[in-house]
DNA sequence: CATATGAATCGAGGAAATACGATACGATGA
DNA sequence: TCATCGTATCGTATTTCCTCGATTCATATG
């Protein structure tokens, strides 16, 4: 008999009563819109980084560059697993490859990865 | 005829075509295993990140300290939805809440957050 | 040019994440 | 205590992501 869930005039009526001055609140709120491009590029990245494999792989170059066969060892994975792995790592910037005869050879793209990897690190220790 | 994709074995004697002494180097690879812990944190915080709505609430709490129907409006999403990307980024360890009255919060848990969102725009920024 | 080899791409099936209505919960106040 | 309201959880339909065999591509070599 009531409004739904899904209706966000429930979240607007809720403001008016939190509020004496709902209007200026909720233009404040519906400003905050980040520029599609800069969400959906950081989107990218941490998509590509929340994912055991390539997290393992990031770790693996950590150490030193590495072809491609490399990381089918430390995966142990097929190669065509590993190939879209890292397709999705360079995709998102994270790694750049060299290639040289057969094969390629991937490294990491920036020292930034290495804060971004010890980052999360730090924060799920203390949940 | 051959073998397949799959095989593993394939990459092992890649490597012994590569390298003079390609046990060593297998050895080395095969060591390469992050502990489960660290990866498994690690995948949690960059799964959690790697949404557009959660990225959005992020940038909404990073000006001040929000409740549920406020971030409602931010997204413009029913609010089991927004419900539900806050329980995903608090157990990432990425946002805290606290309760007052019926009013839920929440707010960002640690400055890492804003380095990590400042370091993947930067990384994708030159991709 | 034929063959071998390391890597990249494609496509289909399965697995995981997401969206959201329905419902339950907990605090407030009449 | 009953109604209201902000929030949390549940169930499920949908979407997205992942896996991996098959195939193709590119380079090297006989």
């Amino acid at each position: 008999m009531s409004k739904t869930d899904s209706s966000p005039d429930e979240a607007y009526s809720a403001l008016e009563r939190l509020y004496d001055d709902p209007e200026e609140r909720i233009a404040t709120l519906q400003d905050i819109r980040p520029s599609e491009q800069d969400v959906t590029g950081q989107e990218t990245v941490f998509k590509a980084l929340g994912n055991e494999d390539r997290l393992r792989v990031l770790s693996a170059l950590r150490e030193s560059e590495c072809c491609g066969c490399e990381l089918q060892i430390v995966l142990d994975a097929p190669q065509s697993t590993v190939a879209t792995h890292l397709r999705k790592l360079k995709e998102a910037g994270l790694v750049k490859s060299r290639k040289k005869g057969k094969w390629s050879y991937y490294r990491i793209a920036d020292t930034a990865v290495f804060e971004l990897l010890d980052l999360a690190h730090a924060i799920q220790e203390d949940v």
